[in-house]
DNA sequence: CAAGTGATGGCAACCGATTGCCATCCCGCG
DNA sequence: CGCGGGATGGCAATCGGTTGCCATCACTTG
């Protein structure tokens, strides 16, 4: 019997056993064992099932770590968000975990804290660990994406890049909902209070806005860029109340009720004076009050999505879908809009 | 030179290089590049510079996996929750992940979507991948959790089991400031809508409440259980308003904003009818209308110390300390609570 | 009856690091 | 001049699986 190791001289106390120790019980070699799991077809049905049970009553466990070692396979999928305390994510992580466990994977959610850098990091630590990346909402140059892409499948969220399989919100369609609604309220002269500048949803939000209105011939008028948060909202708020709209579209839903309760805090009433439209619906757009009208992306189908899409990436030997999933927005009317009425000046 | 295995027959086009190709590189061993990274002073200072240098130009990094295997330090540690769509586990996560990268170490966030037997199966999973785990807010019997902190270093948050380390909130001293706070108000009689049977923070909470209550010669009474969520809060609201107490304290604040939009549905009104308080201070907590008075529960500390008390366990070879981490909470006043005018029936 | 074929199991070489132990070499000192 | 000891580097055995290849053996088939 080969003598194993100085990392374990004596027989340990309760260590955990190994597929040597199940081949030992069986009186069979350990390669039969693994085989008798991860072959099956290629072991004698009958010691393949004598394996099974010995190894089941000894508590055998395959170290993934072992497996993995050799294989590359480590069964783990990693999510990198830039903030998990911002409540758009909760959905996104939730599908995506969803989705991982039903294809046997564990996803590791990465928080990289609005930083460029520290998502380098965090990718730099996880990336050898990892079979596959969903990137939500980087904040990486699309180079910086690219060298990424290129050591693990990868999935970018809410982003477009070419060669890369994405999935994002149909922001487009989202938008021109928004503007068709403030439209239909007669509002004629719409503000946007934007997100950071780095934000490909930012950009393709913008621009949107632009196309609906000028189709339908209201004048729009660019806020910010403002931080992605309830304080950016509180900002745009002044920005907001010292100018002639009479709605404003936010670049989020976190920067909407920002933006609500910088504006009541002035004495703007919401939506008597303004309306506002957020985007995302995310937790707390219902609660704030007035309960936010704001696009809703589909979040949970967005993380479920993405992790499916890498994994049947990661599944196939080419190169997968190319064109960007387009998941659909719909516009939730709650209590932030309301008709226009003729603005008085503050 | 070694032929290396079936594995990668020819130099393949771009993989990774490892100790070998370092070693080979440099003209050494494999063991002194191994050495010259994990063993400062164990290699000749300039024979390490060396080596770091040409490590450095090759692009080596080490391979997390291959390391783990021997030594059985991944790097990674487990924090498991009941439910990532809980905005109570936001500050949670993100205290827990700084803690832990401050450390090198990665978090691994699984969720077990309120289900006894998922969490089970991902700590399964997980516990060989992991050095460590926190387990937030765990649904498993007190026995299962003790079985799983055999396998590995645990730390309980918001949980009191006996030998094993944990982290709580002072939920004792929050309720006696919430109590006081609605005894000031000339509350007499108060409710409490209670959340899980298998919650410990519950049965707490609801302990610490009757203990104020009596010392402060005021009537509680107990509502529920409830599901900690808005939708058990609805539930709520109709055993409350059906009932003569003046204020309520909710088992937390998802169950105390559930409640107040309950309440407002059957047109009672907060704080004017009836006063509401919440526990542990959500994101949504001030957003909601009116914005929530709650017991702020201090969770990215939580999160953190949770880590820290982990890492340090791990560290010291006998086990930490025993007595429970408690961790203070205050009483935030906003809007839900009010003065005690005398009850309508409805 | 010999050669061919498929099923089954074992051997041993890996994956890429870590580490106990040994071999050298150099230096100082008696 | 010889010996003890510290510094340095290499060898080789692991960690626990996976898998290419070969040996056997039982059956077919011609």
């Amino acid at each position: 019997m080969t003598c194993r190791g100085p990392y374990r001289s004596r027989v340990d106390e309760r260590r955990v056993p190994t597929i040597y120790d199940v081949a030992a019980a069986c009186g069979v070699a350990p390669s039969t064992v693994s085989r008798a799991f991860s072959r099956p077809g290629r072991v004698n049905a009958e010691t393949a099932a004598r394996i099974r049970q010995v190894a089941e009553e000894m508590g055998y466990r395959a170290n993934p770590l072992a497996r993995a070692l050799p294989t590359g396979k480590t069964s783990l999928l990693a999510l990198v968000v830039s903030d998990v305390t911002n409540p758009f994510y909760f959905e996104i992580i939730r599908g995506a975990e969803i989705a991982a466990t039903d294809a046997d994977y564990t996803l590791l959610v990465a928080d990289v804290h609005e930083s460029a850098t520290a998502e380098r990091k965090a990718l730099e630590r996880a990336l050898p660990l990892v079979e596959g990346v969903v990137l939500g909402t980087s904040r990486m140059s699309d180079s910086a994406i690219r060298v990424m892409a290129k050591q693990r499948p990868t999935v970018v969220l809410n982003r477009v890049l070419t060669g890369i399989p994405s999935v994002i919100t149909d922001n487009a369609r989202g938008t021109r909902r928004a503007v068709e609604h403030l439209a239909a309220l007669e509002h004629r002269t719409i503000g946007y209070a934007a997100g950071p500048e780095a934000s490909w949803a930012d950009g393709m939000r913008w621009r949107a806005m632009r196309e609906a209105a000028e189709a339908l011939d209201l004048r729009v008028q660019r806020f910010g860029p403002f931080a992605p948060t309830l304080a950016g909202g509180a900002e745009a708020a002044a920005a907001v109340a010292g100018s002639s709209v009479t709605a404003v579209v936010a670049y989020n839903d976190l920067v909407a009720i920002g933006l609500m309760r910088g504006l009541a805090a002035a004495g703007v009433r919401v939506p008597r004076d303004v309306s506002v439209v957020g985007f995302d619906d995310i937790f707390g757009a219902e609660l704030c009050s007035p309960a936010l009208t704001t696009v809703a992306a589909p979040l949970a189908a967005l993380g479920r999505y993405a992790v499916q899409t890498l994994l049947t990436g990661m599944a196939s030997r080419t190169p997968p879908q190319v064109r960007p999933a387009l998941l659909p927005a719909e516009l939730v009317v709650r209590e932030s809009t309301g008709r226009r009425v003729r603005r008085r000046r503050a």
